[in-house]
DNA sequence: CAAAGATTGTGATGATATATCATCTTTAAA
DNA sequence: TTTAAAGATGATATATCATCACAATCTTTG
């Protein structure tokens, strides 16, 4: 009855999340939404912009993911949102966990009465090894 | 010598930069490319996106607006980068200049030997009206 | 004037994100 | 057990954001 080989091959509930982790995890940098699927579409998966969309938003609120607000994509993450160092000509991500500039927007925020629920903090520039 | 579309009325250099600055001061909040590109349709201003976006890299670049990286839309500036505190209820989005953080990120990143020409500090939550 | 270089205008295209609808699964109530 | 409601999924279409390519026009300069 529950053989699940009716007409479409339907996944399990938050199956697609896994998938998705698994891809961010082995990716060494950030990648688009589009990447993801295209990923995913090698490993015999093929996702909608939807799909992906929806897992992204998932995992995110679950901050097991972080947007890279300024080049729109997604890293691994690990409850805490770091700081992001964006090196413009090679264009690798450097992602450090650093509390003084958090606690200080954190300060600000207060100040204003603002109540946070995400912050996003980066940087571009020019990476050590691009600048020598 | 292959088009014959010669009745063009051509702008003078750099008048669109006038054009979409008076645009985005007028606005309160930060407008994305499309929607200044609406705005200017109104002042009779036809502007293609490349146009738009041409435009802003300029101003960007001379640091007379500030691209919101998080909601993919701009604002004016003034020189300094300042941190932005969007609202999610109400979609307002407060921008201040507050040196504190901005000091503790440039050391952080002087900490890696990263060269930072450009950063974004922004914190997405609710605001003071919307909290109570 | 003519060449060179910068700026503009336009259409096409690429990249990112959401809307919508139909189907299926789970859960819980009747 | 049957049924309804809620939530998750799959797929197509569309909206939004951004860039590219190329020709036409203007400005500068020799």
């Amino acid at each position: 009855m529950t053989d699940s080989s009716a007409g479409n091959a339907r996944r399990k509930p938050f199956e697609i999340d896994g998938i998705i982790t698994e891809i961010l995890s082995r990716s060494s940098q950030p990648i688009g939404a589009y990447e993801i699927a295209r990923q995913a579409r090698k490993q015999a998966h093929r996702l909608s912009p939807t799909q992906v969309y929806r897992c992204l938003d998932r995992l995110l609120a679950a901050r097991e993911v972080e947007r890279i607000v300024s080049i729109n994509a997604y890293v691994t993450a690990s409850g805490h949102e770091r700081i992001h160092l964006l090196c413009k000509t090679c264009g690798e991500v450097k992602s450090v966990d650093e509390n003084i500039p958090k606690e200080a927007l954190r300060s600000v925020a207060k100040s204003v009465k603002f109540q946070a629920s995400t912050t996003h903090i980066e940087v571009q520039g020019q990476c050590r090894s691009c600048r020598s």
